[in-house]
DNA sequence: TGTACATCAGTGAACGCGCGTTCACTGATGTAC
DNA sequence: TGTACATCAGTGAACGCGCGTTCACTGATGTAC
């Protein structure tokens, strides 16, 4: 007993599930602030207050999208790097590729997961679970190729983060500042200079060790 | 005569300019989005119809307020990388850190002017003109580099935007995921980790040439 | 220097809007016996 | 298998809110002669 079509129930069986789904499709033409409870339901045929069941607050409907939206980002991300048997630049390269790929495909979902709007807290524990496993990922990639001697050993908090930021730098600026960023650029291949030049800075000195002190 | 206080004038003389002042100032506490035209009259003592004197609507206030921030940004930014005299690398750490600098300390005037509200376009050339030195900036920088022979040569245009995206992303993540990166991290370490990464990812073979094809 | 008049830069009342949320309600479902 | 009743998941009317914007207006300023 799929359910296609809109129901006509009045016991409706699976509002919340929908209600989510309805908002992140509302989310690709909408950004999250102006994002309305009243056309969520709406658009599912729904009495404006029916969500009110299901959610304490229009906060709480968007915290529940944001954890959703980052499941997605992380199942995105673990299906691009494979398993840890490649080199680390690689999985590097293909984490950073389907980063931008998830911010370009969901925009606005993008932004209500860094946006202020729901910010990861005690309040929503779950969403700052997953939240902070975003970062764990990119470290666990760096440990792994400070492991295998593929990159230099240095603080890898603060090497995550620079190569988080360079990703995610690319990610917002696509959106941000498209007149400056999309014109005559390749988005693949920047994002392949970036984690490239990244890369080769971390490299350890190897077989041609320089006279640096 | 300086107007420290409110004006008690009909005609006020530089309601203009202090529309401005008092919207940036508004910045500080609220976002781009919620900002109230009703709200910055009301703060200035004056009518709230006044503003469509100057300013044909909302969206032409902001699209002032963002081409003003755009300037303040840049005046930073060229104040801290200093003439060309010093090395290219130090002139990207400067540049770095006052581009996070201002990203800091005014949140929600960066975010306008990276933001959806006011898209730098043709209808706002100004605006769109400011914005894109930002960027030229960076690549004259790298520009310099190479000459000095300090980078290796490379394409200007991706390796700005890389490194363009590296300083951004820090700038968006500290403010956007405060949770996972303001915690037990030191931001000028951090952007010196980040730029320096990239810095050594640039630089050329030098004295010890690897045997790379 | 004085006057007539155009223009500029304010005022204040009013409009319509969509929103989040509350409230008392009611129809449908599940459970105990 | 049938009945009584609690609970769950909807409804629809209504609230108050602040907003952007319009309109006809008016007081102040600048200019021509």
């Amino acid at each position: 007993m799929t359910s296609t079509e809109s129901q006509r129930a009045y016991h409706h069986g699976n509002l919340r599930a929908e209600l989510l789904e309805q908002a992140v499709l509302q989310l690709r033409d909408t950004s999250p602030e102006q994002l309305s409870l009243r056309a969520v339901a709406r658009a599912l045929g729904v009495s404006q207050t029916a969500p009110y069941r299901h959610f304490n607050d229009k906060e709480a409907l968007l915290a529940a999208i944001a954890t959703r939206g980052y499941g997605e980002l992380l199942d995105n991300l673990r299906a691009a790097m494979g398993d840890t048997s490649g080199s680390a630049a690689g999985q590097l390269q293909r984490l950073a590729r389907a980063y931008v790929d998830f911010a370009s495909r969901e925009e606005q979902l993008f932004k209500l997961m860094f946006g202020p709007l729901v910010q990861p807290s005690a309040r929503y524990p779950e969403l700052r679970d997953v939240s902070r496993e975003t970062l764990l990922l990119v470290q666990a990639i760096l440990q792994h190729g400070m492991e295998r001697g593929e990159f230099a050993k240095q603080d890898t908090l603060y090497l995550a983060n620079a190569a988080w930021a360079g990703i995610h730098g690319v990610a917002t600026l696509r959106i941000d500042a498209p007149a400056l960023f999309r014109k005559h650029i390749d988005l693949l291949r920047q994002i392949d200079v970036a984690v490239g030049t990244f890369i080769a800075g971390i490299r350890p000195p190897s077989v041609t060790p320089d006279g640096a002190p």
